[in-house]
DNA sequence: GGGATTGTTTAAAT
DNA sequence: GATTTAAACAATCC
């Protein structure tokens, strides 16, 4: 749910919120939700001040005044809220973080998926998921963006998912971008003209930049740093719209399974290349 | 209670 | 051996 642009609005928010803050204190609700335990985590951030919020991928990073930094991975249904000191405590919160001036930022997931670590930046760098992370799609130019996909095999959403092959993009933004560039969702990467791949580029960063620019997508549950939700579900052409008209065309949106995840498509907007012209022919060996 | 939900890891297949 | 696919995993909701 929190992709790319809804970990940059929570980051933009936040960081007006807390930077330049001073950690005060730690609670810790739910010991999962800080893998290191809570000795090493108040060892590392007691004390700190908070000099900057970033993200990266769909990670948020608080950069403390001791060279280490505070990541946290919302997955599913994590959230980071701003509250006025002691209040608005839920069964949900699982990690308090007290600032000094009356205010705590509280880490509250539902499922229990996300996590929150401290690092510093030698473990930083070598953490396995960080150091293997694609480049930011809004920071990648269309030729670099063609070398990523243009002669791979895979199913071009997969690739989208992929977060080794590009960074912070997931189900919506995967199904909204494909859909504005006119591809099926299970075409292969190497079966695309140029062009297509170039068109993906540019729709991708299209949608990513007027996702950022309303605040998100709120569809279930996500809202921001000040626990305000975003607009752009709004705005969505397929995503969660199976069964509805397609916004350009009108025909009747189709959902498949494409990487293991419901993508919804345009039958008539997204056609495949070559294999669904002949309907199911198929070369080479056929088991019964 | 089965199925869907998510991003990521791991195992298996090509 | 590299690339790709599928299944597993976490917890919860409907």
């Amino acid at each position: 749910m929190p992709e790319l642009p809804e970990v940059e609005t929570i980051a933009r928010g936040l960081s007006d919120l807390i930077t330049k803050q001073c950690i005060r204190d730690v609670l810790v609700n739910w010991p999962g939700s800080i893998p290191q335990g809570e000795k090493v985590f108040r060892e590392r951030s007691l004390g700190r001040t908070i000099q900057a919020v970033r993200r990266r991928a769909k990670l948020l990073i608080l950069d403390l005044d001791n060279t280490a930094s505070l990541i946290v991975h919302l997955r599913m249904t994590g959230k980071v809220l701003v509250v006025p000191s002691g209040q608005c405590r839920d069964k949900h919160t699982h990690l308090v973080v007290r600032l000094d001036r009356g205010e705590d930022v509280l880490f509250n997931d539902q499922r229990k998926f996300g996590s929150c670590r401290i690092l510093f930046p030698e473990e930083f760098a070598h953490w396995p998921f960080y150091a293997t992370l694609g480049p930011e799609p809004l920071e990648t130019g269309p030729e670099e963006f063609n070398q990523l996909f243009g002669h791979r095999r895979a199913g071009i959403k997969s690739l989208l998912l992929n977060q080794r092959i590009i960074a912070g993009v997931g189900n919506i933004y995967a199904d909204e971008s494909l859909f504005r560039a006119g591809i099926h969702p299970r075409e292969r990467a190497a079966d695309l003209p140029t062009e297509k791949i170039f068109a993906l580029h540019q729709k991708l960063q299209e949608v990513l930049r007027e996702a950022i620019g309303a605040g998100g997508s709120s569809f279930s549950d996500y809202v921001n740093a000040l626990g305000k939700r975003g607009d752009f579900q709004e705005s969505f052409s397929v995503y969660g719209r199976k069964g509805l008209a397609c916004p350009c065309c009108r025909t009747v949106l189709e959902a498949e399974k494409a990487a293991g995840r419901t993508s919804t498509f345009c039958p008539g907007c997204q056609k495949r290349n070559r294999q669904g012209a002949s309907g199911t022919r198929r070369a080479g060996k056929q088991k019964i």
